[in-house]
DNA sequence: CTTGACTCTGGAGCCGGGTCCAGAGTGTAT
DNA sequence: ATACACTCTGGACCCGGCTCCAGAGTCAAG
């Protein structure tokens, strides 16, 4: 065995499965490592960087299609770093919206608990009425 | 026809498609409406409310399955008092802990953001060097 | 040389969340 | 009475992101 390591090596130091290793390559996101005579493939200590990378970027909410799309701007560097603030700011954008629905969620799911626990919840359930905007008489109709 | 809207209105009146709805129906989480004589779905004002409920909730990124349980939730108001407020709990402690991670990520991203701005358009994009975190030369070494 | 772990390929399967379709029936406007 | 839009059912299909499998080949240790 040449240079490299195996793909269960790879595995192993990535914490991915080797199915999902072949996966990423097959769908562009990985390059296609050279192979042992007997046809293994090889890798080099940069793909430990290169799948981490993958990962990292998937944290962070990016769709593997967008994370090829990450990748790709990387071989043209110099424009680069307007499309990827492009990327990351519509990232950001929906981050924060997301967080503010949250806020509000959690400030009614307070409210339902508070009440809950003041006990005289046979009122409309405040649940319901933030969340389904329904006035005409809250969870009242749940009879079905 | 008697009481009540078809289905093509109430998608028209939600947002959502028909298939959609027939969809949400199958998996639970809207109730089987009265049908007219000819077999026609006809729904009441709330089922618009219990439509938008649902989708309010998945923008917040609750799974269908999280939405079933926070609709029986609802149903269970008043009695099973005890059960309601243990529930709830559960999901707030699940809303803040996505709310943790958002915040995360919004303060990865803004970093992200702002390395990005103050980098010559010409050097290495250093987002794309912090995401691969690769020492052996960031972006570099993407010859594939 | 044999054993046993590892790897190969191609393809199927799974889950979530829908979306589309055909063929038959319903409702209503003229 | 007839045209036309709408709706019904059941099932197939799609996408993303994996995961699993069989059957064949590879490699290193003993």
């Amino acid at each position: 065995m040449a240079q490299g390591v195996r793909i269960g090596r790879l595995a192993h130091d990535t914490g991915l499965s080797v199915d999902t290793i072949r996966f990423y390559e097959r769908e562009g996101l990985l390059r296609e490592p050279p192979r042992s005579e007997g046809g293994f493939r090889l890798y080099a200590a940069r793909d430990v960087g290169h799948l981490r990378f993958i990962r990292r970027a998937q944290e962070l909410g990016f769709s593997l299609g967008e994370v090829r799309e990450l990748l790709s701007i990387q071989d043209e560097r110099g424009r680069a770093c307007t499309r990827v603030r492009g990327l990351i700011g519509q990232k950001l954008k929906s981050v924060r919206g997301k967080m503010e629905s949250l806020k509000a969620l959690e400030a009614t799911l307070e409210a339902a608990l508070d009440r809950c626990e003041s006990a005289a919840a046979r009122d409309a359930c405040p649940v319901l009425e933030k969340f389904a905007g329904n006035k005409d008489g809250g969870c009242d109709d749940h009879e079905n």
